[in-house]
DNA sequence: TGACTTACTACTAAAATCATAGTAACTGAT
DNA sequence: ATCAGTTACTATGATTTTAGTAGTAAGTCA
């Protein structure tokens, strides 16, 4: 299915992750653990305070207080004080946090396909109602990605 | 742009992931991390030996020995024998681990839109040589995903 | 015979995670 | 005025995971 192996990082470790040269090693860097992911799954869903996230995943405080952190610091919340008395922020999503779901579409539709069974959470469009069944394709050919062979190109 | 909220989940922790009724949580139980998205990249790539993953992600071989078992477990890839003298086996991806592309490709254009900058690894159609860019898209609609609130629904 | 390859396992140190408890700064009800 | 309740955290220590290095088993090749 995919033909060219190319060196496209070197010395990988998990602490370099955002200096490789590689997009998915580099954007794993600030969403490649499971509770950032959630986080932005409950971002997402319209969460936007700490307790409300805490409380929804049951992540000890001080798991949050660093995801959240590290989320701010990238871009993909925001926190916005939303009380000066007392003090009071809250974590909304900016436009990369938004441009975020597509990922979260994509392992849960995934997820539909391979580890579906019992009842599973699903996912409808707000105003119309009809179940949203995502697939991802390429931009210009709208050929879905998964069916041609890819090449993989290091850079320069 | 995302209305409402559900209990779609109770006392989530790392280990119980798979249980969750949520798809996206249940899939993050497997590649919820970083070593696992990127032995699926190399996977995609076209690296099937403990030996290749190994130099090509530097990692542990500890860490590997156990990520490639579990994702031999949960079917994303297969261990097949390719020598019997000496005893060599090789990981080659299932057609569950192949449908992973999307969610790799997701995670890379998001990296394109809001991390690149310098040399960045591309994807590329390897026949007609021309450069994937990823959208994922409702499959009734053809609406792109994120430009519609979505609605989050529980199970039953 | 000895160097080399492949696919690991063993071991230990370092780091991350978990759960629980506690704190600061308030509000609102008695 | 006091006291329970809320929100957004921090502190702490036990447990678990991860990282890194070294070593091993079963071969091949020269």
């Amino acid at each position: 299915m995919i033909l060219v192996v190319s060196h496209y990082q070197k010395d990988i470790n998990m602490k370099n992750l955002s200096n490789q040269p590689c997009l998915i090693a580099r954007s794993l860097a600030l969403v490649g653990d499971a509770w950032s992911m959630l986080i932005m799954r409950d971002a997402h869903a319209g969460l936007t305070r700490f307790d409300e996230f805490r409380k929804s995943l049951g992540i000890a405080p001080t798991m949050l207080t660093a995801r959240l952190a590290a989320l701010t610091d990238e871009g993909l919340l925001e926190k916005r004080r939303y009380s000066d008395r007392p003090p009071r922020d809250e974590y909304v999503l900016t436009e990369a946090g938004r441009d975020f779901l597509p990922v979260l579409f994509a392992i849960g539709a995934w997820g539909r396909k391979h580890r579906s069974g019992g009842n599973v959470t699903r996912f409808f469009d707000a105003e119309t109602g009809t179940e949203i069944d995502p697939v991802t394709i390429d931009r210009e050919t709208g050929a879905p990605v998964g069916t041609r062979p890819i090449r993989i190109a290091a850079p320069e």
